[in-house]
This record gives structure tokens, C-alpha cells and sequence, in this order.
DNA sequence: ACAATAGTGTCTCTTAGACACTATATG
DNA sequence: CATATAGTGTCTAAGAGACACTATTGT
């Protein structure tokens, strides 16, 4: 192929549109997702300067591409990698992104990490187009995040505080007073909430939310919290046992009881499927979109 | 906002990376889909020039973005918009697509068009770093592309000549000696494939592959061809007419019957539903990824 | 003792899947 | 008449949802 090279370039340059080639920048937006004292929370962060100065944001950064001139043997970061990097220099976890194309979870930071879509608004920014790559992370309950390059603070807000209304999948008012979005990012938040409420469903990616070993209930007021719901604890409990591969017995028992006593909970760790058969349906889902 | 225009350029030049705008191009690539002679087909082009010289691909085309200097009111392309495009010039269809984020599926064309995922493998090219964003469309059955710019060929191409091994959502091997797939389209068509079968299961889009009216046996027919395992007639017809809003009888019957005779099929067409409830599940869902 | 929770047992209702059966139209 | 298909009826097994019930333990 480095033979062909030169002719590589002149069919890039030759295909579809001469003038093809102004410049467009990528960026890896992260719909970062917690539980935090019993809500749902998205990290966002406050943007330093203009564009949105002082809105509220995604953590996102620039997908770092070969300069001209660079070797072209230089190694570069997939998109994966990039969105991967810009949760990490605000949560300072230290994750790799799995380099396989369809999602990344890394054992020892519990961070799951998604894509979602892309948006490719290029009315975002009036200087330049700008394609956003947004991710989902899912990440049990964190420390504090810190304010990195060209953000004044970061947070972990509830998603119930940023009051966005959704019709038909689209998001059609935004009214938060505390927490102004910028960007089309309240669409994103929605479209990552939407897909973190769907995977409960379909995937044991609650366990995403709590830490290494957990109890069945631990596991349900994850589902409660995500979809808002209350869920029957027996018939739960029932639902995930026999859901094989969800969760595996450790064979020990939580430490504490709750507030008023009761026996010890049986601890649990994440068990060896991908995908839930039978899944765990939402209440909410008879909501036939019609 | 304009009078921020200087300031928003310096925040783009100073966010996170000094050197972060090296060229990128951005591409909407098309997995098009459809069934023709009992068989799911995807569109594929012929490459006529590097890289990739005389392989197989699926259509697709650079995103056009504005160019420097170009006034900034300039109206430009979604990525939506893009992925349409490279379709229409395929295979003449004149299709627009919905400018909304979610999906696009244009009820005169008959076409839907709907975001598949991003891949950004930046080792895809030895000069420059493309970022690909893949659609998937579903479609009835059309009339033989034609080729386009920088293409020697196109046509739809049965997914079963293709040969993709996949293990675990990654392709293993591509073995096609008649058809073998440029950059990494093989793993971007086995994985729209594999969202078009997923996609059958909770949505009614079964009838975007057939035409404006249907018995339930060509809807069956969609589900055989598209999942490959036989159904059950009788039991299907009572889940697809079940499913509130999936179809709506048009009063009309077919005006023949097959080659033995037999009764003449009740007509439908799509109903207002776009979520099925309940699925209809295929049997290889059973196959708990573990 | 009381309150709250973990977990099991059991009942009912719905649905999936299998298959028998009738009606229809063409060679 | 033979044959294949459209569509309905029926039976069974499995799962969802509701709820009763026991066991446990901190206040």
C-alpha cells in the first residue's frame, strides 16, 4: 500500500468533490452517568470561554489526528480512545478504553463506556463544522470531579434538575435556570439517558452502577432510580436469579442490615452474559410511541 | 452571538489542545439493505482509484463542510443529509432525508435511513484521518444502481456471498473471493446486518422492505429471508395482527393467489405504531451471548 | 416488641408455541 | 381431484404480576 500512497492521496483529493476538504473537527462528547444520594446524575462541566461561555457542557475533547507532516507511522487514538480521555481528565480515572470498535469496559476503573451517536449539527459553531461523537459512560458513584482546560467547575447534577422535555425522541424545551446546556447537548444528555434506560433492559449493565459485589437490592434501586419506577422486590429478585448469567452468588453476606435490622443480604458479583434472556422490562415501555 | 465570533475561534484554538486541528474528513457511509430474489442485499460499489483500487464498498461520500472564507450563513449538509445523498447518487433515488437527529425515513421514496454507528479508525488511511459515519437503509426492492463518481460498478450484492465470520459482534475473517470489502466495510455490514434483524424484533420496519401494501405472508417472508430461519404462518399472522398499530387492513385482498391456488391474502399497510409491543422475538435471540 | 427488609411460596392471567382444522383457488 | 396456502381454533407450558408468609436484626 505505501507504494500507492501518492496515488491514495490524489483519489482522496480527486473523489466525489474537489473542494471537499475544508476543515472539520471531530470531538468525543461523553454522557457521563452516576447515582448519587438516589438520583441519576449526568458530569457536566462549565464552559470557561465562548462559544456557550458559562453554559454547562459534556466533557468532550478534540480528536487529536495526524498533523501534516507527521510520520504516518505515528500511532493515533481511535474515537473510543479519545472520548475515553476527556472523561478521565475530569473524573482523573485512570481508564483505557477498550481499542475494540463496539463498546469499552474496563474491569478495574468499572467504567462502562459506549457509543451513542453521532451528531452532526454543523450550525453548532458559526467558525467551523464540528462532528460530535457522543459516548455513554456508566460509572458507580465517583469522588468530586475537577475543572480541567477551559472549564471553571465540574459537576455531578441530577438529571431531574436540568427539566428537559422530550416529545417523539426530541427534545423540545430546555428550562433549566441552574444549569443552562450548550450546544444541542440537551439532546445528548436525553438520547444517553434514553439508551442508559434502555440497556437496563436488555444487557446486566446495572451492575455498571454499583460497586464489585453487590446485593439484589442493591441491584433494583438501580433499576428504580434510572427508570423511576418502583419495582416489585420479590418478583425482582426472582426476575434476576433466574435470568442465568446476570449475577453470580459470592457465597457471602453484606456486612450491615438497613436502618430497622433484617437479615443480611446475600452479596452478588456480575455474571458472565452480555445480554439478558429473558429482559427486564420496563412498566414504562407500554408507552407504545404511536 | 457574532459579535463573539473572534472569541469563539480563539476558544476552538485554545481548547484542550494547541494543535488539536489537524485536516480530518468526515464520511457518511450507506449499509443499504434490501431483499431481491429471496435473498438480503447490500448495495456495493466498485472502486475505481486507491486506496482499495478495484475492491468492493459500500457508498458513501465526504461530508461537504464549509470552506474558509465561505460566508458563514452558508447553508449546509447534516450528516444525515450526506448519507442520503451518497445514496440517491447510487441509486437514483431521489430521496431527502428527515432533518431530525433520530432517523429518516421518507414515505415517498420509501426508504428509511437511519444512523448506524462511527468508526474512527485512523490507520483506515496512511494519510489522513477519516472518520466514518455509517447509515443503514432499508429498502424495496429497486431497480440496478448505477455507478457514480469514482466507482466502476454497483450492485446489489447477497450478504450470504459475502461470507462474514463474526465471533463475539467483531468480524474474524472475510473470505468473498467475488466481492472483497475495502477499509473495514465488512465489520460496518455485518454490523448493520445485524441491526436490521435487532431492528425487526421491536420496530415495524419489516414493511420498509416491501411495498405500499402487503399480505402478512410477504411480511413473513421479510422476517425469513432477513433473520434466515423459518417461521411459523399461523402463529405469526395471529402476533402480527396482535401487535396494536404494527398494521392496518386496507379492506382489499390480493388480486392473485400463489401458483396452487388458495385463498386470496387480506392487504395491509403500515400502521402508527413505531415500536412494537410486544416484540416479536426471533428464536436465535436464544443464543445468550455468554 | 416493633419495624423494616431478605427471600420463598403460590396463585392467576396472559402469551408463546405447537398443531389440528376449514376454506379457497388453481393445475 | 390434488395441492398448497390463508386464516381460525385449541391445547399446553412458561412467565409476569400480585401478594401471602417466614426469617432476621437493629432500634
Amino acid at each position: 500500500m505505501t507504494d500507492k500512497t501518492q496515488a491514495a492521496e490524489q483519489e482522496f483529493l480527486a473523489d466525489y468533490d474537489p473542494y471537499a476538504f475544508p476543515p472539520v473537527a471531530v470531538t468525543a462528547d461523553v454522557v457521563a452517568l452516576t447515582i448519587r444520594s438516589n438520583e441519576l446524575c449526568v458530569l457536566l462541566v462549565r464552559r470557561a470561554r465562548p462559544p456557550y461561555e458559562g453554559s454547562w457542557a459534556l466533557p468532550g475533547g478534540f480528536l487529536s489526528a495526524r498533523r501534516p507532516g507527521e510520520p504516518t507511522n505515528t500511532p493515533l487514538e481511535t474515537i473510543d480512545e479519545a472520548a475515553a480521555r476527556a472523561l478521565a481528565a475530569k473524573t482523573g480515572l485512570t481508564m483505557s478504553a477498550d481499542t475494540q470498535a463496539v463498546s469499552a469496559h474496563n474491569a478495574a476503573s468499572r467504567v462502562y463506556l459506549e457509543q451513542l451517536r453521532t451528531y452532526g449539527d454543523q450550525a453548532r459553531d458559526p467558525r467551523m463544522t464540528v462532528v460530535s461523537v457522543a459516548y455513554v459512560a456508566l460509572a458507580p458513584s465517583l469522588p468530586k470531579p475537577t475543572a480541567g482546560h477551559g472549564t471553571t467547575d465540574a459537576r455531578w447534577v441530577p438529571i431531574r434538575e436540568l427539566e428537559i422535555d422530550r416529545e417523539e425522541g426530541r427534545v423540545i424545551s430546555q428550562n433549566a435556570t441552574a444549569y443552562p446546556l450548550a450546544f444541542d447537548h440537551a439532546q445528548i444528555i436525553a438520547d444517553g439517558v434514553e439508551r442508559a434506560r434502555a440497556k437496563l433492559e436488555y444487557s446486566p449493565l446495572a451492575a455498571a452502577f454499583v460497586g464489585e459485589e453487590f446485593s439484589i437490592a442493591d441491584l433494583r434501586h438501580v433499576y428504580e432510580i434510572v427508570w423511576g419506577e418502583p419495582l416489585h422486590p420479590s418478583n425482582f429478585a426472582r426476575k434476576v436469579l433466574s435470568t442465568p448469567g446476570f449475577v453470580e452468588g459470592t457465597g457471602t453476606f453484606s456486612a450491615e442490615a438497613g436502618t430497622f435490622g433484617g437479615p443480611r443480604a446475600k452479596l452478588y458479583r456480575t455474571g458472565d452474559c452480555a445480554l439478558l434472556h429473558p429482559p427486564i422490562l420496563r412498566a414504562a415501555s407500554e408507552r407504545k410511541i404511536r
